[in-house]
DNA sequence: AGGTGTATGTCGCAT
DNA sequence: ATGCGACGTACACCT
């Protein structure tokens, strides 16, 4: 990983055009080669970027990065305050957890948790325009396709919505009900699925945690 | 900006949890009090971070961020390499010109590239939910809305059918039908609109770029 | 390599 | 503030 703080102005022309007038900025070059451009300010995205794999010249006062693509990124350096390198060794891998994944581990593992009653019958069952996170069966054996997400938007009902359609469409699902899950659903949201005769259902992430264990302990 | 290279280890929690196991790496705090953790690798983005507003205490060995909204972002340092700051003065703004909307200018001008006989009736004709892109007639005087996207994916389907289910509902535009149009248009994309009965076009915008100077030749 | 869905998306703009 | 659409979206995952 190479820092440099420099003054400097930027051009990039690729998948639109982009230009930086003179000011102080930190860039960063990582060891795959690409390169970030930083101003002090504006959160954690840089305001212009090359990613690899990409072609790095360097000379006094310029830095010309391209890419295969055609996309060309030119950094004039007016004036280097600083230019350190250092080695940072090997990234142990990220560990995340609470991602819609293991929300859909837990309700997968747990249907009963979106209605009394539900059996699983797929995981991401899929239809012509996408996958479906849940069908499921009640105990008169109707089918309800679930959707979840972590945030409850409106874009999300749409999703369902659609899904439910090219469902709905199949002999041996017609009648499929919809029913959309999230940690939070925004009002809006809750509106349209009501228009769309969605169900909505609420969950808590670490509660939906905490009961999957006893249960567990059932068996 | 301060600039830290150190040896940590991470913990974040909020709208999930993630944990970062010990490893040297790069750490931006940004003036407005912003902080990001960055590995030597896998582009632009940081590992974990922390926007403004926040509160950040600092001891020798740690660092806590903590924000309105109860996220906590745990820095503990093993061994600072570097920690230097740098005042960077104001940035002026970022220019930018994009390819969306000299798309739509391209087509406004010339609709037959959409379907021969076309006509402009109305750029960013109004509807109750926002205005559909273009609004053309063919040599039948039958109407046409059109949604113009750089990339056509299945939401700006959905945004067409919406505009359509308004345009459709005024008697003087009743009968109006769809036309997607991108630079290129996903599968997914292509069956939904199949279904809602909206014809498709992929255009080459270089191409298009192409055409455009001598039809403004003939003039 | 290309398609598809998620994201602690971020960002800007209108309401 | 909230909703909504665009992004040089990036990124992981799957075929």
């Amino acid at each position: 990983m190479r820092i440099i703080v420099a003054e400097c102005t930027v051009n990039y022309s690729g998948k639109l055009s982009a230009h930086l007038p003179r000011a102080v900025r930190l860039l960063i070059v990582k060891s795959d080669g690409s390169i970030s451009i930083h101003s002090d300010g504006g959160a954690y995205k840089p305001m212009n970027w090359m990613n690899s794999p990409n072609v790095m010249v360097e000379s006094d006062d310029a830095i010309k990065v391209t890419n295969p693509t055609d996309e060309l990124l030119e950094i004039t350096i007016h004036d280097k305050v600083s230019d350190q390198s250092f080695d940072f060794g090997i990234e142990p891998s990220l560990q995340k957890d609470g991602v819609e994944a293991h929300l859909q581990e837990l309700l997968a593992a747990d249907p009963e948790v979106i209605e009394p009653g539900f059996k699983l019958v797929k995981r991401e069952f899929m239809t012509p325009i996408g996958p479906v996170d849940l069908l499921c069966q009640d105990e008169d054996n109707s089918y309800f396709a679930v959707e979840i997400k972590r945030r409850g938007e409106i874009d999300g009902v749409e999703q369902l919505a659609r899904y439910l359609e090219f469902i709905d469409s199949d002999p041996q699902y017609v009648g499929v009900k919809g029913v959309f899950v999230a940690q939070s659903i925004k009002p809006q949201a809750k509106v349209l699925a009501e228009k769309r005769s969605i169900a909505c259902l609420e969950v808590d992430y670490d509660l939906l945690r905490g009961i999957e264990k006893p249960q567990q302990a059932l068996f």
